[in-house]
DNA sequence: ACAATTACCTGTATGC
DNA sequence: TGCATACAGGTAATTG
């Protein structure tokens, strides 16, 4: 599932790619994917990407007339470059051919970017600078974990006067942006927290164990380009490798890699939820 | 105003 | 083997 450190690999893989280059045109065979294309594709048309970023779990491509078009990924959409003609060597026809659910084709004048999307719910915007946070929600968004705005005192200060279970205040865009449910269950895990216990219940040191575990769990995935559960693929269309050194995500009923005790699995905040009764507390 | 639930989708795993 | 059902989870929309 793309979480902060799988689009944050897919962005930089896609900056030195994109940086520079003339967009061409997109097209989709979902109605439901690029929001806003009719009406503005053509502002963008012949235009020069001057900037690829990422703001939480969204990726923008910024263009020289101060369009954007921005990219959301959600449950299983991957974003995979290929370059003008790639397909070439590989068939008679000399087609670049679709890839496997490719649902929305974005063209440059080197090659294309193929939105891969099973259940079809990515999305992509093309709006300017000043409405695309408001149409794509991006102005909601709360803090960057990555950024240095966010320390241990931000930290304390977005979670004091919240209410409810540790793992639902971590799946909150609009107060910590980028964490799902793989780096919110290891960053409880690292914290010694239970994810169903009560934010408001957590004195500092425990505040700041979260805030640490978090971090850690986030870091550490960027470091390994992602975790490939499932769909994860990187702009290469390669996996990546955080899936081997996770503690808990996906471990339910599996002995726990710190004590040996049986990882028990439960739901919170509507979410698969796994986590150690004996490292959590 | 806020929290909980449902909708959006389809592939994979499980149960009978 | 085949069919039905549950499950996966990011976010918006809807409901309570």
């Amino acid at each position: 599932m793309p979480e902060l450190p799988e689009v944050e690999t897919i962005v930089s893989d896609l900056r030195p790619i994109l940086k520079g280059q003339y967009f061409v045109a997109i097209k989709s065979s979902h109605k439901n994917h690029v929001v806003g294309a009719t009406k503005n594709m053509g502002c963008i048309k012949g235009k020069k990407v001057v900037l690829v970023a990422r703001r939480g779990k969204f990726i923008n491509i910024f263009f020289e007339n101060d369009y954007v078009m921005t990219i959301h990924l959600k449950m299983s959409g991957r974003l995979i470059w290929r370059d003008v003609g790639s397909d070439r060597s590989m068939t008679d026809e000399g087609s670049d051919a679709p890839l496997k659910y490719e649902r929305t084709r974005i063209d440059f004048e080197k090659g294309s970017l193929r939105f891969c999307d099973v259940r079809k719910f990515g999305r992509v915007w093309i709006y300017d600078l000043k409405n695309y946070k408001k149409v794509t929600g991006i102005e909601k968004l709360g803090i960057e974990p990555l950024s240095k705005d966010f320390d241990m005192a931000s930290f304390v200060n977005i979670f004091a006067d919240r209410r409810g279970t540790v793992k639902k205040c971590l799946l909150d865009q609009r107060l910590v942006v980028g964490i799902g449910n793989i780096y919110a269950d290891e960053g409880c895990f690292y914290a010694g927290i239970r994810p169903d216990s009560k934010i408001e219940k957590l004195n500092n040191h425990d505040l700041k164990n979260l805030f640490n575990g978090v971090l850690k769990a986030l870091k550490q995935g960027i470091r390994n380009r992602g975790t490939s559960i499932s769909d994860f693929a990187d702009a290469h269309g390669k996996a990546g490798r955080n899936q081997e050194v996770l503690y808990v995500y996906g471990r339910g009923g599996k002995p726990c890699l710190k004590c040996g005790d049986e990882l028990v699995k439960i739901k919170v905040a509507q979410r698969g939820t796994v986590f150690c009764r004996k490292c959590q507390k």
